[in-house]
DNA sequence: CGACAGGTTGACCGTTATCAAAGATCGTGG
DNA sequence: CCACGATCTTTGATAACGGTCAACCTGTCG
Protein backbone atom coordinates (compact mmCIF):
# COMPACT_ATOMS: atom_id res chain seq x y z
CA UNK A 1 0.00 0.00 0.00
CA UNK A 2 2.49 2.70 0.71
CA UNK A 3 2.17 6.16 0.12
CA UNK A 4 0.96 6.08 -3.10
CA UNK A 5 -0.73 9.69 -2.61
CA UNK A 6 2.34 11.71 -2.06
CA UNK A 7 2.40 14.68 -4.67
CA UNK A 8 -0.94 14.64 -5.16
CA UNK A 9 -2.10 17.73 -3.60
CA UNK A 10 -0.43 19.33 -6.43
CA UNK A 11 -2.85 18.06 -8.95
CA UNK A 12 -5.51 19.85 -6.85
CA UNK A 13 -7.93 16.87 -7.23
CA UNK A 14 -8.75 14.22 -5.02
CA UNK A 15 -6.78 11.34 -4.48
CA UNK A 16 -7.71 7.44 -5.21
CA UNK A 17 -6.99 4.92 -1.79
CA UNK A 18 -4.01 3.62 -3.02
CA UNK A 19 -5.55 -0.01 -3.31
CA UNK A 20 -7.12 1.09 -6.53
CA UNK A 21 -4.11 2.82 -7.33
CA UNK A 22 -2.52 -0.52 -7.48
CA UNK A 23 -5.15 -1.73 -9.30
CA UNK A 24 -5.02 0.98 -12.18
CA UNK A 25 -1.60 0.39 -13.15
CA UNK A 26 -1.76 -3.54 -12.96
CA UNK A 27 -4.05 -3.92 -15.44
CA UNK A 28 -2.07 -1.60 -18.01
CA UNK A 29 -0.43 -3.66 -20.85
CA UNK A 30 3.12 -2.23 -20.24
CA UNK A 31 3.28 -3.43 -16.69
CA UNK A 32 1.24 -6.51 -16.58
CA UNK A 33 3.80 -8.82 -16.50
CA UNK A 34 6.29 -6.88 -13.57
CA UNK A 35 7.30 -9.05 -10.73
CA UNK A 36 5.95 -8.08 -7.66
CA UNK A 37 8.98 -6.22 -6.84
CA UNK A 38 8.82 -4.17 -9.39
CA UNK A 39 5.30 -3.84 -9.08
CA UNK A 40 5.89 -2.31 -5.91
CA UNK A 41 8.78 0.47 -6.53
CA UNK A 42 6.08 1.80 -9.98
CA UNK A 43 3.31 2.19 -7.21
CA UNK A 44 5.45 4.38 -5.09
CA UNK A 45 5.50 7.03 -7.56
CA UNK A 46 2.21 6.75 -8.95
CA UNK A 47 -0.56 10.01 -8.24
CA UNK A 48 -3.88 9.75 -8.59
CA UNK A 49 -6.75 12.14 -9.89
CA UNK A 50 -10.46 12.51 -10.87
CA UNK A 51 -11.89 15.08 -13.38
CA UNK A 52 -15.61 15.85 -13.87
CA UNK A 53 -17.32 14.82 -17.07
CA UNK A 54 -16.22 18.09 -19.59
CA UNK A 55 -12.81 18.58 -17.28
CA UNK A 56 -10.18 19.04 -19.49
CA UNK A 57 -6.83 17.01 -18.48
CA UNK A 58 -4.32 18.68 -20.94
CA UNK A 59 -4.28 21.11 -23.55
CA UNK A 60 -1.89 21.56 -26.56
CA UNK A 61 0.79 23.33 -25.78
CA UNK A 62 1.15 22.63 -22.27
CA UNK A 63 4.79 20.85 -21.20
CA UNK A 64 4.07 16.90 -20.92
CA UNK A 65 6.04 15.35 -18.81
CA UNK A 66 3.89 12.53 -17.25
CA UNK A 67 2.01 9.38 -18.62
CA UNK A 68 -1.56 9.59 -17.74
CA UNK A 69 -3.26 5.76 -17.46
CA UNK A 70 -7.41 5.62 -17.16
CA UNK A 71 -8.34 4.09 -13.68
CA UNK A 72 -12.39 4.93 -14.47
CA UNK A 73 -14.54 6.46 -16.68
CA UNK A 74 -13.20 7.65 -20.16
CA UNK A 75 -11.34 10.08 -21.99
CA UNK A 76 -11.15 11.44 -25.38
CA UNK A 77 -8.00 12.64 -26.90
CA UNK A 78 -8.46 14.85 -29.86
CA UNK A 79 -6.40 17.39 -31.93
CA UNK A 80 -7.58 20.75 -33.24
CA UNK A 81 -6.34 21.63 -36.78
CA UNK A 82 -5.83 25.18 -37.88
CA UNK A 83 -8.70 25.62 -39.76
CA UNK A 84 -10.48 24.68 -35.79
CA UNK A 85 -12.02 21.68 -37.07
CA UNK A 86 -11.82 18.76 -34.29
CA UNK A 87 -10.10 15.51 -34.69
CA UNK A 88 -10.42 12.63 -32.00
CA UNK A 89 -7.50 10.50 -32.00
CA UNK A 90 -8.95 7.96 -29.42
CA UNK A 91 -11.28 7.18 -26.82
CA UNK A 92 -9.73 6.05 -23.57
CA UNK A 93 -11.31 3.22 -21.00
CA UNK A 94 -9.58 1.70 -18.15
CA UNK A 95 -5.91 0.50 -18.88
CA UNK A 96 -5.74 2.49 -21.76
CA UNK A 97 -3.16 5.48 -21.30
CA UNK A 98 -1.94 8.65 -22.77
CA UNK A 99 1.38 10.98 -23.01
CA UNK A 100 3.41 8.32 -24.09
CA UNK A 101 5.79 10.50 -25.99
CA UNK A 102 6.78 12.68 -23.51
CA UNK A 103 8.49 9.62 -21.70
CA UNK A 104 11.43 9.55 -23.83
CA UNK A 105 11.98 13.22 -25.34
CA UNK A 106 11.00 16.88 -23.66
CA UNK A 107 8.17 17.73 -25.66
CA UNK A 108 4.87 19.31 -25.49
CA UNK A 109 1.23 18.54 -25.96
CA UNK A 110 -0.38 18.25 -29.40
CA UNK A 111 -3.43 17.26 -28.35
CA UNK A 112 -6.71 17.64 -26.27
CA UNK A 113 -7.48 15.39 -23.33
CA UNK A 114 -10.93 15.45 -22.25
CA UNK A 115 -13.10 13.41 -19.59
CA UNK A 116 -15.97 12.42 -20.90
CA UNK A 117 -17.44 11.19 -17.87
CA UNK A 118 -16.65 11.42 -14.09
CA UNK A 119 -12.91 9.69 -14.19
CA UNK A 120 -10.45 9.01 -12.43
CA UNK A 121 -6.99 8.78 -13.57
CA UNK A 122 -3.17 7.86 -12.62
CA UNK A 123 -0.31 9.88 -13.03
CA UNK A 124 3.33 8.46 -13.07
CA UNK A 125 6.27 11.41 -13.55
CA UNK A 126 8.44 11.15 -16.89
CA UNK A 127 11.62 10.79 -14.39
CA UNK A 128 10.15 8.32 -12.56
CA UNK A 129 9.55 6.06 -15.13
CA UNK A 130 12.50 6.71 -16.95
CA UNK A 131 14.61 5.67 -13.66
CA UNK A 132 12.40 2.94 -13.54
CA UNK A 133 13.66 1.86 -16.72
CA UNK A 134 17.21 2.12 -16.45
CA UNK A 135 17.13 0.06 -13.45
CA UNK A 136 14.95 -2.91 -14.89
CA UNK A 137 16.16 -2.04 -18.82
CA UNK A 138 14.03 -5.04 -20.26
CA UNK A 139 10.81 -3.40 -19.78
CA UNK A 140 11.69 -1.14 -22.60
CA UNK A 141 11.44 -4.48 -25.12
CA UNK A 142 7.66 -4.32 -23.89
CA UNK A 143 7.13 -0.73 -24.55
CA UNK A 144 8.97 -0.93 -28.02
CA UNK A 145 6.06 -4.05 -28.29
CA UNK A 146 3.65 -1.96 -27.93
CA UNK A 147 4.31 1.35 -29.13
CA UNK A 148 5.28 -0.79 -32.62
CA UNK A 149 2.03 -2.22 -32.66
CA UNK A 150 0.46 1.48 -31.73
CA UNK A 151 2.40 2.53 -34.58
CA UNK A 152 1.18 0.00 -36.95
CA UNK A 153 -2.36 0.64 -36.29
CA UNK A 154 -1.85 4.72 -36.46
CA UNK A 155 -0.63 4.01 -40.31
CA UNK A 156 -3.45 1.88 -40.96
CA UNK A 157 -5.90 4.11 -39.71
CA UNK A 158 -4.23 6.72 -41.85
CA UNK A 159 -4.07 4.82 -45.04
CA UNK A 160 -7.91 4.43 -44.14
CA UNK A 161 -8.32 8.52 -44.78
CA UNK A 162 -6.20 8.33 -47.37
CA UNK A 163 -8.04 5.76 -49.99
CA UNK A 164 -11.88 4.92 -48.37
CA UNK A 165 -14.92 7.15 -48.87
CA UNK A 166 -16.67 8.05 -45.52
CA UNK A 167 -19.22 5.11 -45.73
CA UNK A 168 -16.41 2.49 -46.00
CA UNK A 169 -14.54 4.20 -43.11
CA UNK A 170 -18.03 4.13 -41.36
CA UNK A 171 -18.75 0.68 -42.00
CA UNK A 172 -15.29 -0.55 -40.93
CA UNK A 173 -15.59 1.11 -37.99
CA UNK A 174 -18.66 -1.28 -36.81
CA UNK A 175 -17.12 -4.08 -37.95
CA UNK A 176 -13.91 -3.78 -36.03
CA UNK A 177 -16.41 -2.60 -33.11
CA UNK A 178 -18.38 -5.36 -33.34
CA UNK A 179 -15.24 -7.59 -33.65
CA UNK A 180 -13.72 -6.09 -30.64
CA UNK A 181 -16.98 -6.29 -28.21
CA UNK A 182 -17.60 -9.51 -29.71
CA UNK A 183 -20.80 -9.28 -27.91
CA UNK A 184 -22.29 -11.67 -31.41
CA UNK A 185 -23.61 -9.05 -33.75
CA UNK A 186 -25.31 -5.98 -31.62
CA UNK A 187 -22.96 -3.17 -31.17
CA UNK A 188 -22.74 -0.46 -28.82
CA UNK A 189 -21.51 2.53 -30.06
CA UNK A 190 -19.24 4.32 -27.30
CA UNK A 191 -20.12 8.03 -28.85
CA UNK A 192 -21.97 10.76 -29.72
CA UNK A 193 -22.99 11.30 -33.77
CA UNK A 194 -21.24 14.29 -33.13
CA UNK A 195 -17.91 12.50 -31.17
CA UNK A 196 -17.79 9.64 -33.82
CA UNK A 197 -18.03 12.22 -36.78
CA UNK A 198 -14.75 13.74 -35.35
CA UNK A 199 -13.20 10.68 -35.07
CA UNK A 200 -14.10 9.32 -38.82
CA UNK A 201 -13.14 12.82 -40.15
CA UNK A 202 -17.32 13.61 -40.75
CA UNK A 203 -20.11 14.82 -39.87
CA UNK A 204 -22.83 14.32 -37.87
CA UNK A 205 -25.23 14.26 -40.34
CA UNK A 206 -23.51 12.07 -42.64
CA UNK A 207 -23.10 9.73 -39.94
CA UNK A 208 -27.04 9.67 -39.80
CA UNK A 209 -27.27 9.36 -43.40
CA UNK A 210 -24.89 6.59 -44.45
CA UNK A 211 -26.34 4.40 -41.13
CA UNK A 212 -29.52 4.99 -42.63
CA UNK A 213 -28.10 3.99 -45.98
CA UNK A 214 -26.76 0.43 -44.72
CA UNK A 215 -29.97 -0.36 -42.51
CA UNK A 216 -32.09 0.90 -46.24
CA UNK A 217 -29.12 -2.09 -47.72
CA UNK A 218 -30.27 -4.52 -45.18
CA UNK A 219 -27.01 -4.62 -43.53
CA UNK A 220 -27.49 -3.61 -40.17
CA UNK A 221 -30.94 -2.53 -37.78
CA UNK A 222 -30.85 0.53 -35.42
CA UNK A 223 -32.07 -0.97 -32.64
CA UNK A 224 -32.02 2.50 -30.76
CA UNK A 225 -29.16 5.29 -31.39
CA UNK A 226 -26.69 3.60 -30.00
CA UNK A 227 -27.30 -0.06 -30.31
CA UNK A 228 -26.80 -1.56 -33.57
CA UNK A 229 -27.21 -4.54 -34.67
CA UNK A 230 -24.69 -6.06 -38.11
CA UNK A 231 -26.60 -8.23 -40.35
CA UNK A 232 -24.60 -8.79 -42.93
CA UNK A 233 -20.68 -8.06 -41.95
CA UNK A 234 -18.85 -9.21 -45.77
CA UNK A 235 -21.79 -7.02 -46.97
CA UNK A 236 -20.38 -4.22 -44.96
CA UNK A 237 -16.50 -4.85 -46.57
CA UNK B 1 35.49 -4.69 -41.88
CA UNK B 2 35.51 -8.72 -41.07
CA UNK B 3 33.35 -10.93 -42.67
CA UNK B 4 30.10 -8.11 -43.64
CA UNK B 5 29.10 -10.04 -45.83
CA UNK B 6 27.65 -13.32 -44.50
CA UNK B 7 24.77 -14.92 -45.44
CA UNK B 8 24.29 -12.83 -48.51
CA UNK B 9 24.00 -15.36 -50.83
CA UNK B 10 20.86 -15.66 -49.67
CA UNK B 11 19.01 -12.78 -50.22
CA UNK B 12 20.50 -13.33 -53.83
CA UNK B 13 21.63 -9.82 -54.60
CA UNK B 14 25.28 -8.60 -54.72
CA UNK B 15 26.69 -7.26 -51.67
CA UNK B 16 28.37 -4.02 -50.72
CA UNK B 17 31.90 -3.89 -49.99
CA UNK B 18 32.10 -3.63 -45.88
CA UNK B 19 33.50 -0.25 -45.58
CA UNK B 20 30.35 1.30 -47.34
CA UNK B 21 27.77 -1.14 -45.12
CA UNK B 22 29.42 0.45 -41.90
CA UNK B 23 28.95 4.04 -43.61
CA UNK B 24 25.09 2.55 -43.82
CA UNK B 25 24.51 1.74 -40.35
CA UNK B 26 26.21 4.68 -38.64
CA UNK B 27 24.10 7.42 -40.64
CA UNK B 28 20.75 5.84 -38.86
CA UNK B 29 19.39 7.91 -36.26
CA UNK B 30 19.14 5.22 -34.02
CA UNK B 31 22.52 3.87 -34.27
CA UNK B 32 24.57 6.92 -34.14
CA UNK B 33 25.85 7.62 -30.96
CA UNK B 34 27.30 3.92 -30.46
CA UNK B 35 30.41 3.47 -29.20
CA UNK B 36 32.85 2.22 -31.63
CA UNK B 37 32.66 -1.43 -29.68
CA UNK B 38 29.23 -1.99 -30.06
CA UNK B 39 29.25 -0.22 -33.48
CA UNK B 40 31.67 -2.92 -34.72
CA UNK B 41 28.83 -5.66 -33.20
CA UNK B 42 25.95 -4.70 -35.29
CA UNK B 43 28.72 -4.59 -38.61
CA UNK B 44 28.60 -8.26 -37.98
CA UNK B 45 25.53 -8.76 -38.39
CA UNK B 46 24.43 -6.72 -41.14
CA UNK B 47 23.95 -7.79 -44.94
CA UNK B 48 23.61 -6.34 -47.81
CA UNK B 49 21.30 -5.99 -50.76
CA UNK B 50 21.06 -4.46 -54.17
CA UNK B 51 17.51 -3.59 -56.08
CA UNK B 52 17.00 -2.59 -59.52
CA UNK B 53 14.97 0.30 -60.32
CA UNK B 54 10.82 -0.95 -59.71
CA UNK B 55 11.53 -4.21 -57.72
CA UNK B 56 9.93 -5.19 -55.10
CA UNK B 57 11.67 -5.24 -51.97
CA UNK B 58 8.83 -6.83 -49.80
CA UNK B 59 5.44 -7.85 -49.96
CA UNK B 60 2.15 -7.49 -47.80
CA UNK B 61 1.59 -10.62 -46.17
CA UNK B 62 5.12 -12.04 -45.94
CA UNK B 63 7.09 -12.81 -43.08
CA UNK B 64 8.60 -9.54 -41.45
CA UNK B 65 11.79 -9.81 -39.56
CA UNK B 66 14.27 -7.43 -40.62
CA UNK B 67 14.78 -4.11 -39.89
CA UNK B 68 16.00 -2.74 -43.62
CA UNK B 69 18.06 0.45 -44.07
CA UNK B 70 18.57 2.50 -46.94
CA UNK B 71 22.29 2.87 -47.95
CA UNK B 72 21.68 4.00 -51.61
CA UNK B 73 18.81 5.12 -53.65
CA UNK B 74 15.29 5.13 -52.79
CA UNK B 75 12.35 2.71 -51.54
CA UNK B 76 8.57 3.91 -51.72
CA UNK B 77 6.41 2.30 -48.62
CA UNK B 78 2.94 1.84 -49.69
CA UNK B 79 -0.92 -0.14 -48.66
CA UNK B 80 -2.99 -1.10 -50.69
CA UNK B 81 -6.41 -0.80 -49.85
CA UNK B 82 -9.47 -3.51 -49.78
CA UNK B 83 -10.80 -1.81 -52.89
CA UNK B 84 -6.93 -2.02 -54.68
CA UNK B 85 -6.23 1.73 -54.36
CA UNK B 86 -2.48 2.67 -53.22
CA UNK B 87 -1.08 4.55 -50.49
CA UNK B 88 1.55 5.86 -49.65
CA UNK B 89 2.82 5.63 -46.56
CA UNK B 90 6.67 7.25 -46.81
CA UNK B 91 9.42 7.84 -48.99
CA UNK B 92 12.81 6.51 -47.46
CA UNK B 93 16.09 7.93 -48.64
CA UNK B 94 19.57 7.24 -47.50
CA UNK B 95 19.38 6.54 -43.29
CA UNK B 96 15.72 5.86 -43.72
CA UNK B 97 14.67 2.42 -42.44
CA UNK B 98 11.78 0.04 -42.49
CA UNK B 99 10.58 -2.79 -40.94
CA UNK B 100 10.60 -1.85 -37.33
CA UNK B 101 7.54 -3.30 -36.44
CA UNK B 102 8.98 -6.65 -36.88
CA UNK B 103 11.41 -5.98 -34.43
CA UNK B 104 9.41 -6.38 -31.28
CA UNK B 105 7.17 -9.16 -32.06
CA UNK B 106 6.64 -11.71 -34.97
CA UNK B 107 4.72 -10.23 -37.80
CA UNK B 108 3.63 -9.95 -41.68
CA UNK B 109 4.36 -6.82 -43.97
CA UNK B 110 1.16 -5.16 -44.13
CA UNK B 111 3.23 -2.53 -46.39
CA UNK B 112 4.91 -2.96 -49.75
CA UNK B 113 8.17 -2.00 -50.18
CA UNK B 114 9.76 -0.80 -53.82
CA UNK B 115 12.69 0.56 -54.92
CA UNK B 116 12.48 3.38 -57.36
CA UNK B 117 15.89 3.73 -58.79
CA UNK B 118 19.02 1.64 -58.18
CA UNK B 119 18.67 0.39 -54.71
CA UNK B 120 21.61 -0.35 -52.07
CA UNK B 121 20.11 -1.78 -48.34
CA UNK B 122 21.26 -3.12 -45.12
CA UNK B 123 19.61 -5.85 -43.64
CA UNK B 124 19.73 -6.36 -40.12
CA UNK B 125 17.75 -9.88 -38.54
CA UNK B 126 15.36 -9.28 -35.83
CA UNK B 127 17.58 -11.72 -33.52
CA UNK B 128 20.66 -10.06 -33.69
CA UNK B 129 18.77 -6.56 -33.05
CA UNK B 130 17.05 -8.49 -30.27
CA UNK B 131 20.55 -9.73 -28.85
CA UNK B 132 22.06 -6.52 -28.78
CA UNK B 133 19.31 -5.07 -27.43
CA UNK B 134 19.92 -7.22 -24.41
CA UNK B 135 23.60 -6.87 -24.14
CA UNK B 136 23.10 -3.11 -24.45
CA UNK B 137 19.45 -2.38 -22.93
CA UNK B 138 19.95 1.84 -23.27
CA UNK B 139 19.60 1.37 -26.68
CA UNK B 140 16.02 0.72 -26.12
CA UNK B 141 15.48 4.22 -24.88
CA UNK B 142 16.82 5.99 -28.25
CA UNK B 143 14.90 3.88 -29.86
CA UNK B 144 11.43 4.50 -28.18
CA UNK B 145 12.47 8.05 -28.52
CA UNK B 146 12.52 7.50 -32.37
CA UNK B 147 9.25 5.73 -32.16
CA UNK B 148 7.57 7.86 -30.04
CA UNK B 149 8.34 10.48 -32.78
CA UNK B 150 7.15 8.79 -35.84
CA UNK B 151 3.93 7.99 -33.80
CA UNK B 152 3.30 11.68 -32.83
CA UNK B 153 4.19 12.33 -36.79
CA UNK B 154 1.89 9.69 -37.67
CA UNK B 155 -1.11 10.97 -35.57
CA UNK B 156 -0.56 14.71 -36.74
CA UNK B 157 -0.31 12.96 -40.82
CA UNK B 158 -4.08 10.84 -39.73
CA UNK B 159 -5.34 13.80 -38.43
CA UNK B 160 -4.74 16.28 -41.58
CA UNK B 161 -6.47 13.40 -43.02
CA UNK B 162 -9.44 13.88 -41.13
CA UNK B 163 -9.70 17.45 -41.13
CA UNK B 164 -7.78 19.42 -44.41
CA UNK B 165 -8.83 19.21 -47.65
CA UNK B 166 -7.26 18.32 -50.70
CA UNK B 167 -5.87 21.52 -51.42
CA UNK B 168 -4.60 22.51 -47.72
CA UNK B 169 -2.95 19.04 -47.69
CA UNK B 170 -0.99 19.93 -50.44
CA UNK B 171 0.40 23.76 -49.55
CA UNK B 172 1.29 22.14 -45.89
CA UNK B 173 3.07 19.18 -48.07
CA UNK B 174 4.68 21.65 -49.99
CA UNK B 175 5.56 24.13 -47.02
CA UNK B 176 6.52 21.07 -45.33
CA UNK B 177 9.10 19.99 -48.24
CA UNK B 178 10.36 23.59 -48.33
CA UNK B 179 11.56 23.37 -44.72
CA UNK B 180 13.06 20.05 -44.54
CA UNK B 181 15.13 21.43 -47.92
CA UNK B 182 15.48 24.46 -46.79
CA UNK B 183 17.05 25.11 -49.91
CA UNK B 184 15.63 29.07 -50.05
CA UNK B 185 12.59 28.57 -51.61
CA UNK B 186 12.50 26.50 -54.46
CA UNK B 187 11.26 22.99 -53.97
CA UNK B 188 11.99 19.83 -55.82
CA UNK B 189 9.37 17.62 -55.72
CA UNK B 190 10.70 14.02 -55.12
CA UNK B 191 8.58 12.12 -56.88
CA UNK B 192 5.92 11.85 -60.00
CA UNK B 193 2.12 13.64 -59.99
CA UNK B 194 1.00 9.72 -59.52
CA UNK B 195 2.87 8.78 -56.54
CA UNK B 196 2.30 12.41 -55.09
CA UNK B 197 -1.05 11.93 -55.06
CA UNK B 198 -0.63 8.60 -53.68
CA UNK B 199 0.87 9.71 -50.67
CA UNK B 200 -1.85 12.51 -50.08
CA UNK B 201 -4.59 10.42 -51.02
CA UNK B 202 -5.94 12.60 -53.69
CA UNK B 203 -5.05 12.09 -57.84
CA UNK B 204 -2.69 13.14 -60.06
CA UNK B 205 -5.21 15.35 -62.01
CA UNK B 206 -6.06 17.63 -58.92
CA UNK B 207 -2.60 17.58 -58.06
CA UNK B 208 -2.48 19.32 -61.35
CA UNK B 209 -5.36 21.43 -60.85
CA UNK B 210 -4.59 22.55 -57.44
CA UNK B 211 -1.21 23.49 -58.21
CA UNK B 212 -2.26 25.54 -60.91
CA UNK B 213 -5.05 26.98 -58.42
CA UNK B 214 -1.98 28.11 -56.00
CA UNK B 215 -0.24 29.62 -58.46
CA UNK B 216 -3.28 31.40 -60.04
CA UNK B 217 -3.26 33.05 -56.35
CA UNK B 218 0.33 33.77 -56.49
CA UNK B 219 1.56 32.20 -54.34
CA UNK B 220 4.09 29.87 -55.61
CA UNK B 221 5.75 29.76 -59.31
CA UNK B 222 6.15 26.31 -61.60
CA UNK B 223 9.71 26.54 -62.83
CA UNK B 224 9.24 23.13 -64.23
CA UNK B 225 7.51 19.98 -63.57
CA UNK B 226 9.54 19.13 -60.56
CA UNK B 227 10.70 22.45 -59.72
CA UNK B 228 8.74 25.18 -57.71
CA UNK B 229 9.21 28.40 -56.38
CA UNK B 230 7.50 28.96 -53.11
CA UNK B 231 5.99 32.90 -52.98
CA UNK B 232 4.42 33.06 -50.18
CA UNK B 233 4.33 30.67 -47.32
CA UNK B 234 1.90 32.44 -44.86
CA UNK B 235 -0.73 31.96 -47.62
CA UNK B 236 0.08 28.53 -48.08
CA UNK B 237 -1.32 28.22 -45.07
C1' DC C 1 11.08 12.18 -86.44
C1' DG C 2 7.87 9.21 -84.09
C1' DA C 3 6.46 6.75 -80.12
C1' DC C 4 5.56 6.55 -75.42
C1' DA C 5 5.14 7.86 -70.64
C1' DG C 6 3.93 11.44 -67.78
C1' DG C 7 1.41 15.65 -67.10
C1' DT C 8 -2.39 18.92 -67.99
C1' DT C 9 -7.02 20.46 -69.15
C1' DG C 10 -12.00 19.98 -69.83
C1' DA C 11 -16.65 18.14 -69.03
C1' DC C 12 -19.27 15.65 -66.09
C1' DC C 13 -20.95 13.24 -62.06
C1' DG C 14 -20.88 11.23 -57.42
C1' DT C 15 -19.91 12.13 -52.69
C1' DT C 16 -20.08 14.72 -48.76
C1' DA C 17 -20.18 19.30 -46.28
C1' DT C 18 -23.16 23.00 -45.12
C1' DC C 19 -27.15 25.34 -43.56
C1' DA C 20 -31.74 25.15 -41.90
C1' DA C 21 -35.53 23.06 -39.72
C1' DA C 22 -38.00 19.50 -37.58
C1' DG C 23 -37.98 15.50 -34.48
C1' DA C 24 -36.22 12.66 -30.55
C1' DT C 25 -34.05 12.23 -26.01
C1' DC C 26 -32.54 13.32 -21.53
C1' DG C 27 -32.03 15.72 -17.24
C1' DT C 28 -34.05 19.02 -14.24
C1' DG C 29 -37.17 21.25 -11.52
C1' DG C 30 -41.88 22.15 -10.71
C1' DC D 1 -44.71 12.10 -12.55
C1' DC D 2 -44.98 15.29 -15.96
C1' DA D 3 -43.47 19.44 -18.41
C1' DC D 4 -39.92 22.09 -20.00
C1' DG D 5 -35.78 23.31 -22.12
C1' DA D 6 -31.37 22.02 -23.73
C1' DT D 7 -29.05 19.03 -26.43
C1' DC D 8 -28.55 15.51 -29.72
C1' DT D 9 -30.17 13.40 -33.93
C1' DT D 10 -32.38 13.15 -38.24
C1' DT D 11 -34.03 14.88 -42.63
C1' DG D 12 -34.11 18.00 -46.59
C1' DA D 13 -32.24 21.21 -50.04
C1' DT D 14 -28.20 22.96 -51.94
C1' DA D 15 -23.59 23.67 -53.34
C1' DA D 16 -18.65 22.81 -53.08
C1' DC D 17 -15.27 19.63 -53.66
C1' DG D 18 -12.84 16.21 -55.80
C1' DG D 19 -12.89 11.81 -58.67
C1' DT D 20 -13.37 9.85 -63.29
C1' DC D 21 -12.82 9.51 -68.13
C1' DA D 22 -11.20 11.27 -72.32
C1' DA D 23 -8.56 14.27 -75.10
C1' DC D 24 -4.75 16.96 -75.59
C1' DC D 25 -0.05 18.61 -74.46
C1' DT D 26 5.04 18.03 -73.30
C1' DG D 27 9.23 16.16 -72.85
C1' DT D 28 12.38 12.19 -73.56
C1' DC D 29 14.59 8.61 -75.83
C1' DG D 30 15.35 5.60 -79.42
Amino acid sequence: MRHSDSGCSAHHHSCAAAGSVQACVSIVPIFNHLEPVQLEQIMETVQSATYKKGETIYRAGEKSDSLYIVHKGSVKIYRLSASGKEHMVSLLHPGDFTGEYALFSESIHESYGEALEETQMCIIQRDDIHAFLEKYPAISLKILQEFSQKLERSEKQTAYFATEKVETRIALYLVELADKLSSGKTVVLPMSRKDLAAYLGTTPETISRKIADLEAQGLLKQLSKKKLEILDVDGLL
